[in-house]
Formats: C-alpha cells, sequence, structure tokens
RNA sequence: GCUCGAGUGGCGGAAUUGGUAGACGCGCUGGAUUCAAAAUCCAGUUCUUUCGGGAGUGUGGGUUCGAUUCCCACCUCGAGUACCA
C-alpha cells in the first residue's frame, strides 16, 4: 500500500499544479511591481481602464471579471508590444447600500466600505491581473475626495460664454459686468436674469450680486422640480429612475420642488453631441447618448393673448403647419395658467391641476393613453391670420421641455388630433398629398382618421404664403417670416435637462459651501479637503434636514477658516456660517477618476500633474457595460469638456475607444414543490360543463369530495413529473418507441405521479386516488435552489440539499431511482437567485488562468452569455496539454515513467512552423479586434496539431508561451523560467508574424456542381485556369455528378472554388 | 409605439472582401486502460435516407455561377427609450 502510494506521488512531480504556480507568480509580481506603469518613459504609452467598481457587500461573481478579463489581456498584449502600460484600478466607494447598511446596522459605511474592499482585493488579487495597485483611488477617501470637491468649486467660479463656446472663470464675468453690464453678454443662464448696466452692477449689494452670479455659475443653487424617493429619503437624477421607480431598490418616485444643486451640462448638449464623432465608442451607445441628449430644431414662436398683456412663447419643430394651429395647450405646471384662467373656469381648471398633481410620474406614464384637459376661457391669437385660439390646460404636455406649452396643429400632429377629437375642437386640414406622377390631389383627405406627421408627401394648402410649398420650402420661409415680424425665430431645443447634484444623503462629499445671509460661499481651496462629519445616525433629521443636519461640528469659521461647532439652538457668533447639508451623488468622484490615476507622486500638490496629464492624456481603452450610457459616461464627458475649457486637463473627451462587455448570466436550478393538500372531486361530466357557461366554477366546486393531507408537508417531485414536456423525454430514455410517446396524455403522468408519492398518502383515503373514478388536483410550484448543490447532470445532492437548506430539512424528496433532476433556467446572476457562481471557488478548484480563458472562450464579449461550470473541464484539458507540450517522460509514463521539463533545441519541423506562425497571426488580429473567443479556439488547434506533431523545439515552444502569455500568464512565466529566464515574461517581445512559413504549394480545391460542393481536388497552386478546368474536367468523379450532361459553364476562382454550372 | 442589436446542431459558439456551413469546446454514444473509479487516450456525433443520395443557417421572396454573409418584406427574442411638441 505505501509503496503505492509513493508510486502516484512520484509520478505527479512533473504535473500541472496550478495552484501552487499560480500562488508563486502572483506572489512575484507584487513583490517585484511587475506591473507598475512608469510616468516617464521611452517607450508610447497606452492607458487601458475597467469601469469603476463599487464594492457592494456581495463580492465578485463569475460575471464582474469578464471586461477586467478582456482590458487585462490587452494590457498584457501591449506590454509584449512595447508600450508602457497604465492598468490601474481603484473603487467607487462612495455610494447607498453601504449607507443603506449603515442605517440597518448603525455600522459606519466607512468601515463595512473598507471590508466589502479588502473583499474585492483578495478576491481579484486570485484572477492574476497585472494591475498598477501603487496608484489605486478611493472615491471616499478625503485624499481624493479633497480634488472632487476642488473641482466642484472650479465649476462653481465658472460660467459658460456662448460666443467663446467654452467656460470662462466668473472673475472675468464680474469684469464684463462692472465694464458693461449683462446687456451684451451671451451667456448660458438661468431664464429671466434681469438686465443691468455697468453702473446698476456696481450700485448692487454684494448679496445681490452673489445672487446674480449664481444665475450663471456652471453649478448652480436652484429651486427646481426635482425626482423625490421618500422610502431612499433623497432626489434622484433622470438616470437613476427606472420605469417611474427608483434604479436601486425599486421605490416609487414622486415630483417635488426643492432647491437643489444643480450642473449647468446644458451648456454643454451641443458639444456632447459633436464629440461623439470623434470617439470610437459602440454604435448603440452613442445612439442612447444622441437620443439622451434629444437635438430638436425648429422655432419658437410667441402667441399674444387676448385682452391681455402675457405672451405665451411655444417651441414647435414644424413651424411650417402654423396655419394649421387651432388650439393652444398649456402644461397643468405653466407659471401663466393662473393668471389667464377666466373666473367662468377658474374651479375647473383648479380641479383638474390638483387632480393631476396628484398622480405620480409613474400613472402619468403608464396611462398615456387617457386624455385629459380642461379649458381655461382664454384665447391666443394667431400671429398670422389674428384668429382666435382657445387655451386649454391638458397633462400630455409637460412643464420640462420646451416651454411647456404647444401650438396644437391637429392635423399634423397625433397627440394634437386626439386630444382635439376627444374635446371637439377644430382640426383644419393644411394638406394636399402630392400623388405619385408629381402632381397633387386636392381631394383626398389625409386626415380623416389621424393626423398626418410625415415630413414628405405633401405641399401645404389654406396656408396663406405658404401654400403650395414643401416641409424645407415652407420651413426656412415661416421662419424668415416670423423673426421679420419679431414673434419668432429659428431655435434648437434639447431634451437634456440640467443635472440635479444634491442628493439628501450622509455618504457622499460634502460640498465645500457655507452659507453667509442665505447665498452660498466657497470655502477657500486651501482649506479642501471638507472632512465628512460624524453622525449618530444616518437618517434624516427629525425636520426633515438631510442627514448632516445631525452633525454637531458643521459650521464655518470665516475668520479662522475651519470647522467649528456651534451649540444647538444658538446663534452662530459673526462671522460662522452654516455648512451645506446636501452631499454629492455617486457621479460626483467618478467623473474623473481617470485622471488622478494618471499621477503617481504629486497627489498632495495637485489632482493631477501638468506632465502626467500631458503624457498619458486620456483613456485609450475603456471596457465596462452599457448600463452607464446616459450617467456616468455622459457626465464624464461633461466634466472633461469643462476641465479642458478651463485649461486643467489637454484633452476633451475622456475615453478614446470604448467596448462594452455582455452580461453572463447564471443557470438558475429548481426544485418543484407539490402542496401537500390534495383536492379529491367526481369526474365531472364534459358535455354539461360545456352547455354552462359562467356557472361552471361554482358546480365544480360542488363536485368536491374531500380535502386529503399527505404525511408530509414538503413534498418535492422531479422535473418529468412537473412538466409534460420532460415526462416524454424521460419515457425516451427509457426506451419507449416514437409511438408509443405519442400515446403518452397527462392521464399517464397523474398515475406515475400518485405512485411516487403513494407512501404519504394516508391510509384510509387511498381509495380516493383511482383515476377512474375521481378527478385529483393539487398545485406544484417552482422554487429556486442554491447551484451549488446540483451537478452538471442536473441532479440534486439530496443530503446537502436538505442539510444546509433549513426549510427543507424534513422535506420528501420524490426522485427517479434514487435521483432528483432539477430544472434549469437562464436568469441574471443573483443572490436571490441562488444561481451565483464564485470565481474563488473555480480559481481554487480549476485556476485562475483556466477561469480567465474560459470566461474568454464563452463567446464574444460584447454578448450576454449564459455561465455553465460544467464547460470549464475543455479549457483545463487544454492547458494541461499545453502543459505536457513542454514535458515529456521517459521511460513513458504508461511504464512508469515520470513527466519532465523537456525542449529540444533542433530546428522545428516546417509544419510545426507553420502551426505557429498561423497561430501568431490569428491570435494577434483576434488580440485587435477583440475577438478573444476566437483566439482560445486557435490556440487549441494549434496545441493539438503540436502534440499530433510531437512538436518539443524552443524555435516553436518559446513564442507559443509568449502568444498565450496575456489569457493565461500564471502558467506562462512558469514555463518561461523552466525555458530559462530570470525576468517576467511580461515584456517578453511579441512574436513577429512571418508570411513565408504559411506559403502553400498545393490546394485543396472544393468542386461545385451549381453551387453545391461535392467533391475535393488537391492541385498546384501555380497552375492556370485552363490546367484547373482540364484537371477537374478529366476527374472520374466530375463525369459521375454530370450524369452525361454538357457543363453550361465552369467558374474558377484560382486559389478558391471550382464551380460547374449545367 | 420608436431606436438599436440578435436569430446557425442537444448546448456555448466558428465561418477574411459572397467561395468546402457547423471550426473549437461542452454534452452524448461506443471502445481502450483500470479490481473499480477518477484521470487519460481513440472513434463517432446537423437532420433525413431505400445508404445512391436528399434537405439544411428564424420565415417568404430577390440579386448571383455561388448567399449564414448583399437587397426587400415578415416573424420571434433581447436591450434602450417612452406623451419631447
Amino acid at each position: 500500500m505505501g509503496n503505492q502510494f509513493f508510486q502516484k506521488e512520484k509520478r505527479n512531480m512533473g504535473k500541472y499544479h496550478f495552484n501552487e504556480i499560480e500562488a508563486k507568480w502572483q506572489k512575484f509580481w507584487a513583490e517585484n511591481q511587475t506591473f507598475k506603469a512608469e510616468n516617464q518613459s521611452k517607450k508610447p504609452k497606452y492607458y487601458v481602464l475597467d469601469m469603476f467598481p463599487y464594492p457592494s457587500g456581495a463580492g465578485l461573481h463569475v460575471g464582474h471579471p469578464l471586461g477586467y478579463i478582456a482590458s487585462d489581456i490587452y494590457a498584457r498584449y501591449k506590454r509584449h508590444q512595447g508600450f508602457n502600460v497604465l492598468h490601474p484600478q481603484g473603487y467607487d466607494s462612495f455610494g447607498l447600500p453601504a449607507e443603506q447598511y449603515a442605517i440597518q446596522t448603525g455600522q459606519h459605511p466607512a468601515k463595512t466600505t473598507e471590508e466589502n474592499i479588502a473583499r474585492y482585493r483578495e478576491q481579484l488579487d486570485k484572477i492574476g491581473f497585472s494591475f498598477d495597485w501603487s496608484r489605486e483611488v478611493r472615491t471616499s477617501n478625503p485624499e481624493y475626495y479633497k480634488w472632487t470637491q476642488w473641482i466642484f468649486l472650479q465649476l462653481f467660479e465658472s460660467w459658460y460664454d456662448k460666443n467663446a463656446d467654452k467656460a470662462r472663470s466668473i472673475e472675468e464675468l464680474r469684469g464684463i459686468f462692472s465694464s458693461e453690464g449683462n446687456v451684451h453678454i451671451n451667456a448660458v443662464a438661468d431664464e429671466g436674469v434681469e438686465h443691468f448696466t455697468a453702473s446698476d452692477w456696481l450700485g448692487f449689494s454684494e448679496i445681490k450680486k452673489q445672487e446674480i452670479l449664481l444665475k450663471y455659475r456652471l453649478t448652480y443653487l436652484a429651486e427646481t422640480e426635482v425626482n423625490w424617493c421618500p422610502q431612499l429619503g433623497t432626489v434622484l437624477a433622470n438616470d437613476e429612475i427606472v420605469n417611474g421607480v427608483s434604479e436601486r431598490g425599486g421605490y416609487p418616485v414622486v415630483r417635488k420642488k426643492m432647491k437643489q444643486w444643480s450642473m449647468r451640462i446644458t451648456a454643454y448638449a451641443q458639444r456632447l453631441l459633436d464629440g461623439l464623432d470623434t470617439i470610437d465608442w459602440p454604435q448603440p451607445l452613442k445612439d442612447s447618448q444622441t437620443n439622451w441628449i434629444g437635438r430638436s430644431k425648429g422655432a419658437t414662436v410667441e402667441f399674444k393673448i387676448q385682452n391681455s398683456e402675457f405672451k405665451i412663447p411655444v417651441f414647435t419643430t414644424r413651424p411650417d403647419t402654423i396655419f394649421g394651429v387651432s388650439f393652444m395647450v398649456l402644461a397643468p405646471e405653466h407659471d401663466l395658467v393662473s393668471k389667464i384662467t377666466t373666473s367662468e373656469q377658474k374651479e375647473a381648471v383648479e380641479n383638474y391641476i390638483e387632480a393631476t398633481a396628484k398622480r405620480s410620474e409613474r400613472e402619468r406614464m403608464a396611462d398615456v393613453k387617457s386624455i385629459t384637459g380642461v379649458f381655461t376661457g382664454a384665447y391666443a391669437e394667431h400671429p398670422f391670420t389674428k384668429e382666435p385660439l382657445p387655451i386649454w390646460i391638458g397633462d400630455y404636455v409637460l412643464a420640462g421641455y420646451g416651454t411647456g406649452a404647444v401650438m396644437s396643429v391637429p392635423c399634423g400632429d397625433q397627440r394634437d388630433y386626439d386630444f382635439a377629437k376627444h374635446f371637439n375642437l377644430p382640426i383644419p386640414n393644411i394638406f394636399s398629398p402630392l400623388v405619385p406622377e408629381g402632381g397633387i390631389n386636392e381631394n383626398e383627405n389625409l386626415i380623416e382618421t389621424e393626423a398626418f406627421s410625415e415630413k414628405t408627401g405633401f405641399v401645404l394648402k389654406n396656408s396663406d404664403f405658404l401654400n403650395g410649398l414643401n416641409y424645407s420650402e415652407a420651413t426656412e420661409k415661416i421662419i424668415a417670416a416670423l423673426e421679420e415680424k419679431g414673434v419668432g425665430k429659428g431655435k434648437i431645443n434639447y431634451r437634456l435637462r440640467d443635472a440635479v447634484f444634491s442628493r439628501q444623503r450622509y455618504w457622499g462629499e460634502p460640498f465645500p459651501i457655507y452659507y453667509k445671509d442665505g447665498m452660498p460661499h466657497a470655502i477657500p481651496t486651501e482649506c479642501l479637503p471638507l472632512r465628512l462629519p460624524e453622525v449618530e445616525k444616518y437618517l434624516p433629521t427629525e425636520e426633515g434636514e438631510p442627514p448632516l443636519g445631525r452633525a454637531t461640528k458643521w459650521h464655518w469659521d470665516e475668520n479662522k477658516n475651519e470647522v467649528v461647532s456651534v451649540p444647538e439652538g444658538e446663534k452662530p457668533p459673526s462671522g460662522v456660517w452654516g455648512l451645506e447639508l446636501n452631499t454629492m451623488p455617486g457621479w460626483a468622484g467618478s467623473s474623473w477618476y481617470f485622471f488622478r490615476y494618471m499621477e503617481d507622486e504629486k497627489r498632495d500638490e495637485v489632482f493631477a500633474s501638468k506632465e502626467a496629464l500631458d503624457y498619458w492624456k486620456n483613456v485609450d481603452l475603456y471596457i465596462g457595460g452599457s448600463e452607464h450610457a446616459t450617467g456616468h459616461l455622459l457626465y464624464s464627458r461633461f466634466w472633461v469638456k469643462f476641465m479642458h475649457d478651463r485649461g486643467l486637463v489637454p484633452v476633451d473627451e475622456p475615453f478614446k475607444k470604448l467596448i462594452n462587455q455582455g452580461m453572463i448570466l447564471g443557470e438558475s436550478a429548481f426544485v418543484y414543490r407539490m402542496n401537500s393538500k390534495i383536492t379529491i372531486s367526481e369526474i365531472p361530466d364534459v358535455k354539461k360543463f360545456a352547455q354552462m357557461g359562467d356557472e361552471w366554477a361554482r358546480e365544480t366546486r360542488k363536485l368536491i369530495v374531500k380535502t386529503i393531507q399527505l404525511k408530509n408537508d414538503k413534498i418535492l417531485i422531479p422535473l418529468q413529473f412537473f412538466k409534460f414536456d420532460e415526462f416524454k423525454k424521460w419515457k425516451r430514455s427509457k426506451g419507449f418507441s416514437e409511438d408509443e410517446i405519442k400515446k403518452l396524455t397527462e392521464k399517464d403522468l397523474e398515475k406515475e405521479r400518485i405512485n411516487s408519492f403513494k407512501h404519504l398518502i394516508p391510509k384510509e383515503d387511498i381509495h380516493y386516488f383511482d383515476l377512474n373514478n375521481f378527478s385529483i388536483s393539487y398545485s406544484a410550484q417552482a422554487i429556486h435552489t442554491n447551484v451549488s448543490f446540483v451537478n452538471s447532470s442536473n441532479e440534486l445532492d439530496i443530503n446537502s440539499f436538505k442539510n444546509e437548506s433549513s426549510e427543507f430539512k424534513d422535506a420528501e424528496v420524490i426522485g427517479i431511482n434514487g435521483k432528483y433532476i432539477v430544472g434549469r433556467e437562464v436568469e441574471k446572476m443573483s443572490k436571490s437567485k441562488y444561481n451565483v457562481v464564485n470565481p474563488d471557488d473555480i480559481c481554487e478548484q480549476y485556476g485562475a488562468d483556466t477561469l480567465r480563458m474560459y470566461e474568454m472562450f464563452l463567446g464574444p464579449l460584447e454578448q450576454a452569455k449564459p455561465w455553465n461550470t460544467a464547460g470549464i473541464t475543455g479549457v483545463q484539458g487544454f492547458l494541461k496539454k499545453l502543459w505536457k507540450l513542454y514535458h515529456s517522460a521517459s521511460p513513458a509514463l504508461s511504464e512508469g515513467g515520470e513527466l519532465e521539463f523537456y525542449v529540444s533545441e533542433d530546428s522545428a519541423s516546417k509544419d510545426s512552423l507553420k502551426v505557429l506562425h498561423k497561430t501568431i497571426k490569428k491570435v494577434q488580429e483576434d488580440i485587435e479586434n477583440f475577438s478573444f473567443n476566437t483566439s482560445v479556439s486557435s490556440f487549441m488547434i494549434a496545441v493539438n496539431e503540436l502534440t499530433a506533431q510531437n512538436c518539443n523545439s524552443r524555435e516553436v515552444l518559446k513564442p507559443l508561451t509568449i502568444l498565450i502569455s496575456p489569457y493565461t500568464p500564471h502558467i506562462a512565466e512558469e514555463l518561461w523560467e523552466k525555458l530559462g529566464h530570470n525576468e517576467s515574461i511580461s515584456t517578453a517581445p511579441f512574436p513577429k508574424f512571418e508570411e513565408k512559413f504559411l506559403v502553400e504549394s498545393s490546394k485543396e480545391y472544393p468542386i461545385s456542381f451549381n453551387g453545391k460542393m461535392r467533391f475535393t481536388l488537391e492541385l498546384p497552386l501555380g497552375i492556370s485556369k485552363e490546367e484547373i478546368e482540364s484537371a477537374v474536367m478529366a476527374h472520374e468523379k466530375t463525369a459521375q455528378y454530370l450524369e452525361g450532361r454538357k457543363p453550361k459553364k465552369v467558374i474558377i476562382v484560382p486559389g478558391k472554388i471550382v464551380n460547374i454550372v449545367g
């Protein structure tokens, strides 16, 4: 016995021990700082970045590292190509989940965040990433958020000059105000800023000046209608709301007016749009930003209100249809509503406003079809015809878009049409359809049943000076007319709103702002960071203030320039003012973090030094999920453009190339629980029931004979007894013929099922279980079970299932032949679905190299795909084969020989070199196209072929090691060392592809007949078309396929194909 | 509804500018080795067939000597968006 054991151990010496190898190299890389990037280098730079992870308490599952593995392969590849690669990692560590957890447990979010990060790091380290950890950042770190606050203050001290089309400093704006007032200024600012002259400005009080400046600042304080989420106790940005409920938690969201910090991102709408043309991003991502920004071209038109000083400005994309206007509609929230409503209509209008305000955003969205509205009693005047137009209010008009009012053209807009139909308003027609022959059909009515909203196929009629014109001609003419009359002008409108920047939360960056006489003032930048204060509870105060309202030390002393405490109830001494109580949103810290990684030494002095910024410029490759399309990816672009304007960074786009990785889905496992209460009924008379109609439900209840409680109340039936399809499959596997399968009915399934739980039926009731005399009904439901209890053949490990899930300790698991087969379904990976696969476990069992390669092998990077642990053995088998290629046993393994590293110095065979170069070419192309799945296949092919060729030549194996090292770095390092190198493989030059090894002298031609390949024929490559043709025609099989016919045509593409037609 | 993306064996997926459909891997079947298992190795595996073939890349049509690839129409699934005037 002992001897046998020894033998086995001895035999294992040269085996592929991935756990040891991987631990060894991970340690080596950490100790030698192998992947530390240099800020001064002769090498060209390359910056590879993963989207900022939020360190959640659940840790990583196998879906998370997918993008990291892809970017790591690319980073390693670039190092082999001679680049100085920056490949950093860090944590977006402020955020809601840690705070929610803090509210529940009282634990400081900093503590849980710290723990979560430690766990993340541990998991990441096991996968062997080539991160430069010396540059790690955490957004919740004061040394980091110091600079987030600093950038906020830069925004606070800036305004947007439309003439220069860039942001400029507030100091310059003050200068302009002092010299010429604001009359000539062309700035992005709040609506309705009063006009003043230079002398006015100089006469204003400081408070008044601040009030005016606030209307120009790029981050400003304003009373805005926000999305308030009562359950989360905070406001949410538009992109944080999904289907009318909060993205995190799914809580309802209501609209509420609050004083909030906002970011004037709208100033950048056009540049954000234009910038998309300069970056290499996936088209769907660009499309969703384009839609989000929502540029539309049209005109503003002012409508005078009759017998009133007021005017209604509207925005329209179809100014050409102005002669089709038959009424006006205002949003219920519109300021003018209360001012113009007539006394007769007052009550109706007020009732309507009250009713619509109650409806939540979600209801309003769900219920888009019902048409509601009410007449205000007032009339507007058509700017050209002077006709009176009744003014209505209706909630299909949104307060937040355009001017919150529309000119209704029922013949040209479906919503206006529906509104007009519903309230019996006139629908004048202004369209004459064009007929295909080039004429105009005056008689046909385009708008009998619906609005005509096309921009082509018509000319205008009943439109005064626009008659006979098409869309573009009319649009041009009407805008000119509007401008001449001074009642409107051409305008571009954006859907994009300014971004709300305040959150009523604790775990975020404090604003470096205090309030002096009600006006916000910046704390001096040299006093940053303004640290997050301690609070005893993470909830809002009783007065409804944000959690920072609980901080006892949260006032700013202007004289001492420090945070001081003011005892509760006391008036602050002079020069001491309250600090801002809101904190910044999650996207603050993530909008600039990519610049922080560039800096390594001067992080205390600057957010990033000029040298670092000039060297690294922007991110060359950014990999992450598409869910950030309208959040992080838009805000980052905005901040970068702003920072560029103010000369803080040299680039105006953060991410040159971006790739979206697809989600890895989980395969959930289900067990099927049968209700233990079984209802026995008489068999119904089918004919009688068919005649009964609605009464049948009541009648069936009368048929119930008895309800039987089985002996166990937790009964699991197998998949085969849950779904009829599976039942049939099972029968088929038991050797039933197709005919027999066809004859199977639900009744057969029921019989088997009843049989399977017969032992649980109380003895006295057993006679009821006869399908010939009774109808038996019960229910069963699918329940998620932990995938770790299930093996690759979908069998449930019944013992661990019972032991580890307390709910089913005493369950009766009904198997078939002692096996219980679970149901499977592909779903998102999540804790609640018990389908999470942990990368640590995979690394432990199969190794990190196998995990890395398998994740790539699953399919194209951008595509969503299900995870199936069973398939991983193929990749592991491959790595074992690869290992064996560098080892040999003498005597042969079967004769008790042991594996030893062996590489021959002899020159390689022609075939082996061909395999090598074919692989170099393919892998290089694949990496450059981010087609990692296909290069895994080519590695497998290469190793299969080299093994078949018994290749052990260094000439081939050395370059092969480098080739594969981006994918499986640990095994590559180990083999590299065994090949006799002392340095890490990570910067070894990538093998060079040489065409000469692939040159072929002959080609196996596929010979097709009418496009169908029939046989192949090997022919030399050098020969002419004629020679090919005669060789093919002379072939015996050709005659056979032609069956005596004469070919009509022979297509020959040398080096490709021969096709015979006839 | 609109915008975008995708439909190929039992499964994940390959297929250069239109040129041998199903590479590679999983699973399955059979075999070798083993007391046995694991591991390993070998062979087979789109469907159908009267073993000559025939059909086949969501469906229907078109262009072509030749279409998974290009064009038109439709169906299904997925993602985003949602009264945007």
